[in-house]
DNA sequence: TGTACATCAGTGAACGCGCGTTCACTGATGTAC
DNA sequence: TGTACATCAGTGAACGCGCGTTCACTGATGTAC
């Protein structure tokens, strides 16, 4: 009735803080945004004094930058994941798996996603945020590569240009369709419009016949 | 050398507040983003007390909430204005131009853009600006229509689902490459990218011819 | 197995800060007559 | 043209608040011998 907080804790080191902080942080970005989330709140949930996370972190900016690597480390990951599972599949369904997989990972995620992608962090002023980010992108350039192998060179444009706009497309649907009150923005549900959408763009590179379904 | 804040004022009365305050915040939110804004910095700016702005808006949320709407005004106006000029132009070329006019938007008036679309700021829960913003969608639904109004109708998806798909890929541009240290994260311009992207996208949709240049 | 000690991971109080907002006020402007 | 008065658009001081961060501290844990 009284605990005013989340966990319980008996010994006087918490065992597991910087975990705690972490979900913590989470949890407070995906309810209130980059800009509700406080490390006072963080310490606060994961019942502990304020002065507490600066035993792990250097202070708030460094907790969200941590948020956006781990982030974009699974981030990659899933999308790895998805690109290179199930050997039977055609490059084709592996680079809509691959699709797929980048809106379940904003829809399961939300604060890594924020925190990636909203949370103002600079990624080009973090060596180690711009890594993991590239190989993320790495992925989905390797997906497009794939898929435009057997296309003549002439129609072939830049692989990486074809993985910015499937990026591209995937960020806005999620930042504009998935985001909010569900579903009541669109009359499109975010998987259909990607798929849609990447399933024309593809018709337009030729890999898909003009048309295909019905 | 000693004046604390940009406007010189000599009179008691500013005269012109509202539109002094809309332009500090527009300016402060472009700088700082939408968390960096304040409604206490905003007053400085504008070389008045902390107390003044509330004669105009009812706080800080009800500012921002003004340059969303002003800003999907515009918006709105300059996507009308791109698909309607020329009365020479093709379907087809409104289609760029729209587009054209999306990036331009977002380039020109960072600020009205980020108060639309990062402040947080929900649309839905307010009718004027769900009203505009379905305004500005409309003008691309528009376009889209006319661009596929000769293609047979069982090639033809709905109008509203494409031009949310075109939406989404500005808007990921926008967000994903036309932000930050300009020009550094990716090999192509976002003009570039839109270009392309949606030139593939029409090729898909059977607009264009399937190996048009080059 | 026991003891001394270094290190680690917390505490809690305090700081300075700037914010959003309210309040009674006051100078300037506009209007009626 | 002048005067009285209502209204408007500011002031400035104050409030309560929560934050980020620092500091000297202390309880718990790990290690050497």
């Amino acid at each position: 009735m009284s605990e005013p907080d989340s966990t319980e804790r008996k010994s006087y080191h918490h065992g597991n803080l910087r975990a705690a902080l972490i979900e913590a942080a989470l949890e407070l970005i995906t309810e209130k945004g980059p800009t509700g989330f406080t490390l006072a709140e963080a310490a606060r949930t994961a019942g502990v004094s304020p002065a507490a996370p600066y035993r792990h972190f250097k202070g708030r900016e460094d907790l969200i930058a941590e948020l956006a690597l781990v982030g974009f480390d699974m981030f990659a990951d899933l999308l790895e994941h998805a690109f290179t599972k199930g050997p039977t599949g055609s490059p084709l369904d592996a680079f809509y798996r691959v699709g797929r997989a980048y809106l379940a990972f904003a829809r399961r995620y939300p604060g890594h996603y924020i925190a990636m992608f909203e949370s103002g962090v600079s990624i080009a002023g973090n060596s180690e945020l711009t890594h993991v980010s590239n190989r993320a992108m790495a992925v989905l350039t390797r997906a497009a590569e794939a898929l435009m192998a057997h296309l003549p060179t002439h129609k072939r444009p830049p692989a990486i240009m074809v993985s910015h706009h499937i990026w591209a497309m995937s960020h806005g649907i999620v930042e504009l369709f998935a985001r909010g009150t569900p579903g009541s923005r669109a009359p499109f549900s975010p998987d259909e419009l990607l798929e849609s959408g990447t399933g024309i763009y593809l018709r337009g590179l030729g890999i898909l016949a003009p048309n295909t379904t019905e």
